[in-house]
DNA sequence: GTGAAAGCGCTAACAC
DNA sequence: GTGTTAGCGCTTTCAC
């Protein structure tokens, strides 16, 4: 086992007391100026690094937050841990990622393993198919701060930071409208989320106000993969009256929609327009490029973990709910002419 | 702060010594079978969860890797994150994310301000531009195993763990030289970064047992961004002679390519032909799909981590070097005809 | 302004 | 097989 320096070995060098040795190092307490620069000096020379985990012990806190999601392996997550990432480097904080694979049962299992003595405090998405969030509720109560992004618990009263999925669809399918498209379908997500049920919302909305007919058929639920988009676009094609355009919940599903009507030789845009939701930069590489809401990820991780960081340093944090707003994207998958 | 219950509260329930309890956690020692059922009981009773920070002060270990990478925005690094952690996570580790944004002085800031006594190793891939990887040693020497991947530090003796660069661009060009191409430029990354300098050597090989021409302007030097993708075929299109197909050192780089040829109304694969490396899943998106050199990015994930864990275990390992072989994904990207 | 000493939760000799 | 005790490196009263 490898020795590393300590802040005794500091004291010892310099004929002084751990304790101010401790307190030099911080700016904090009185301590003259004189003697604090000694200890930096010596500190430096010596490449002393503060053992974490003798300063978790003391302080009851480690310098660690975790991050609780389904996968890293998709644009969203992987912008949004970078702005997570930022935030937390800035302030000295390490990361540690903890990926549930979208399973409730390994949410779960992560959740139950998990040393809360580890983390400070928690960032999380929850996996699609959480049934309950009551696991969720218990880490708070035991003291752990936890703030949720993008796919927030509806039922916990905790922070949450969120693009504005209600607005994002209703101004994604009013600009399929204005293109002249007026049989719209709407490709969702999986039931139970927030983050769905927000996006259909606004769909709703959009359609009401431009009084166009909501058809059941045209609303079909399923889970955020390719592939499912290629199995709703089907089910749509195969409909008596076909759509003249999808809004799906997410920009893979839109993909995958892309594909099955490219299969059928259907012209994407002038035929049948399709608008997703991310803004993933694949929407630009795509042909036809994708019309898509684009979601500010990285704003959105940088704003989680700055609540985070705030909640926790406090006993009794007030929740806050932020809401931030995406951009369209306009593509020639929305393009009739 | 909140009170975590500890082994001395489920000694005191059973009136038993603290040691009993903590021997009892661990499969090791000697206890009754009695006592530890007894023990194991108590503790799920109480919701006792260990404290890791103890823990690692007393054993001088924490359960944390390190990874410490350019980013994880991209298909291969957060393909190869997901590897990692699920290793990790069946061995009882925690991941700690550290990202250099490809930047060398983070990456040595990041080293630097690394409490090593907060990880007990390290995973790293190199930011592109490093000059020097004399602070891995460093981090070595102080006892902190460190486990390269993708991106290795050539001058370092530690283990690596990488795909088989040399014979997947081989593969790859020779695929183009099957095809029918003969004048074949190659858009390399960074000069001084192993992984390009294997490429590039596997390009040469490929051109060479064709006895094809090496031609100087055909080979390219710049980062892997699509930008630098594009501004690179933007370069060779301009040459008095042109190529007739490229080789790309990634799928980026490619796609910043296609991008340039359509840009100039070229057919990709009849009049230029484009090939990349990495195995992007945009690869089968884009059109025409990109022929790629698929990476194991997964398993390179899986085998770096598992390499780490053996180390970590060891106080004098042997560094190994790991190899894994890709797959030639053959697009349209490609197709004369 | 600085030092002595107790203690954070756990492990590991060392006794018995 | 189990208890006692010292100590991991740091923070933090409490003295002085």
């Amino acid at each position: 086992m490898p020795h590393f320096v300590t802040i005794k070995d500091i004291a010892r060098e310099l004929n002084i007391s751990v304790s101010t040795v401790s307190r030099a190092m911080r700016d904090t307490y009185d301590v003259s100026k004189e003697t604090r620069d000694k200890v930096l000096a010596m500190a430096a020379k010596l490449h002393y690094k503060p053992n974490f985990n003798a300063t978790g012990l003391a302080k009851g806190s480690t310098h660690n937050i975790g991050i609780l999601l389904p996968r890293v392996t998709n644009y969203y997550f992987s912008t949004a841990i970078t702005g997570i990432q930022q935030v937390a480097l800035e302030k000295g904080y390490h990361i540690i990622l903890y990926l549930t694979d979208d399973s409730p049962e390994r949410e779960l299992d992560i959740l139950h393993n998990l040393s809360l003595t580890s983390v400070d405090g928690l960032l999380v998405s929850t996996s699609s198919a959480a049934e309950t969030s009551a696991h969720f509720q218990e880490v708070i109560k035991e003291g752990v701060p936890v703030v949720f992004f993008d796919r927030v618990a509806t039922n916990i009263y905790t922070s949450k930071v969120m693009q504005d999925d209600f607005n994002g669809a209703f101004a994604t399918v009013e600009h399929l409208i204005e293109q002249g498209y007026r049989k719209i379908a709407h490709v969702s997500g999986p039931v139970g989320l927030a983050m769905s049920a927000q996006r259909l919302r606004g769909y709703f909305a959009a359609l009401e106000k431009h009084q166009l007919p909501i058809r059941e058929e045209w609303v079909l639920f399923s889970g955020f993969s390719q592939e499912e988009g290629e199995q709703d676009a089907e089910r749509l094609l195969a409909l008596p009256e076909r759509p003249d355009a999808i809004f799906a919940a997410n920009d893979r599903k839109a993909i995958g929609c892309m594909l099955t009507l490219k299969k059928h030789g259907i012209a994407i845009g002038p035929e049948i327009g399709v608008a997703g939701f991310t803004g993933d930069p694949v929407s630009k590489l795509i042909t036809p490029t994708l019309t898509t809401m684009a979601e500010p990820a990285f704003e959105i991780g940088r704003k989680s973990c700055e609540l985070l960081l705030k909640h926790i340093g406090k006993k009794n944090f007030i929740p806050e709910e932020i809401t931030l707003p995406g951009t369209l994207f306009i593509g020639d998958s929305t393009k009739r002419g």
